[in-house]
DNA sequence: TACGGATCGTACCGTACGGTACGGTTCTGT
DNA sequence: ACAGAACCGTACCGTACGGTACGATCCGTA
């Protein structure tokens, strides 16, 4: 509820971003407070003062993150269905990119990895800090469509989710689970497009008809 | 390569739900040697011999749980149209029972954990005892599902992707996630209906068309 | 009954981690 | 220049875990 202020001192964020390179390298394991101290040369005494405990330290990490990568929304310029299209793939190309990236897999292991433990917020954090700003964007683009007349749906949620498995389909889990073979940055752009292709067949609205696409 | 035989005794059986019983009461750290000898009214050494180490204990944990929900592929009755989509439609709901029950989202969650240390296998074992399963099933599925003229498609992988996106969308990454309010077995039904039918929007063949829809 | 292998319960060892305490040092505001 | 806060480096503590060792016990077999 309260719109939490995650003002870091510079120095506290690079102890941070110190913080999450240990996380890339080695895992939640590598990420102990004595091993933080070294690599940051900071005291474990200042670790515990600043985020309290172990736990505390996992949650500014990710709040850190998120910090950095705040989802731009795309002004409203006249929009047409070429447009619409073009932003269409540049969402599905940052998702697939941003899930498929280093960081974004380190933290989402580490918040599945503490997932099972009672108290821990990590896995609501990440979505809270992470995904809304995601989802608020492509909202508002599948708003924009809508309003425009170039798709049709009933529930914008609804839309939304069968755009995001249309784009990430099982890639996500078997990239966290590490499995050889499944990250091709390369391969990002086809994904997207056929992705966007599948999305406007089931959303788009014909030119020449004048009902949308309904589902049951 | 070799044909792993895990003919593990009967005891080691008992001893293997245990430790699943401890993994998911208390996730990872619940499961420690000593903790799973006493819940299991069995030795450290015992455990020691029969599975190595404790990663060789997750190992056979993971076979073990996969070898008891063997993926049955169902024999070739006539298809027509209507039986086709209901074993699509019981596909997803098995699929999403699947992916939504504890043990699954326990063992993706230790697999997803332990996947960032270098020699982990865990997660590539999960995928092959208990994901190729799954995808075998759906892939004859859909294959006899082309072959009698309702759907086509040019690569079976690339639909299969497709459906399983429809289906899952973002849940699996979710409920691992542990987020609240995720998991509600009660809507999977739905999901499931709705996921077919846009299957079938996508690659469903026309009765009354020559040609299927092609993308690209 | 006697033997041997498998297993149990417990004790033990080394290590590594989370968290705390403290003296020395640097920074900052006046 | 001086005082106080913030901070660093290190040492320290208690605990818990992975893994090993060993005597006692169960059980199948000859």
């Amino acid at each position: 509820m309260s719109e939490m202020q995650d003002t870091f001192t510079p120095r506290q964020r690079a102890v941070l971003d110190k913080a999450l390179g240990l996380l890339l390298e080695g895992g939640e394991r590598a990420l102990t407070t004595a091993g933080l101290a070294r690599a940051a040369n900071c005291s474990k005494e200042s670790l515990y003062k600043w985020f309290g405990d172990r736990d505390g330290l996992l949650a500014a990490m990710i709040s850190h993150q998120a910090s950095k990568v705040r989802a731009q929304i795309d002004g409203g310029e006249r929009l047409d269905l070429g447009r619409f299209r073009t932003h269409l793939v540049d969402f599905a190309n940052d998702l697939l990119q941003v899930l498929g990236g280093d960081v974004s897999l380190a933290l989402n292991r580490l918040a599945i990895g503490q997932a099972s433990r009672e108290g821990s917020r990590l896995g609501a954090l990440l979505i809270e800090r992470g995904r809304h700003g995601i989802d608020k964007r492509a909202g508002a683009l599948l708003e924009a469509g809508r309003q425009r007349g170039l798709i049709a749906y009933h529930d914008r949620e609804t839309a939304y989710h069968t755009l995001y498995g249309l784009i990430v389909r099982d890639l996500h889990v078997r990239m966290l689970l590490g499995e050889a073979g499944v990250r091709r940055p390369e391969h990002y752009a086809v994904l997207a497009e056929e992705a966007v292709d599948q999305f406007f067949v089931l959303f788009g609205v014909r030119k020449n008809e004048t009902t949308g696409r309904d589902s049951v």
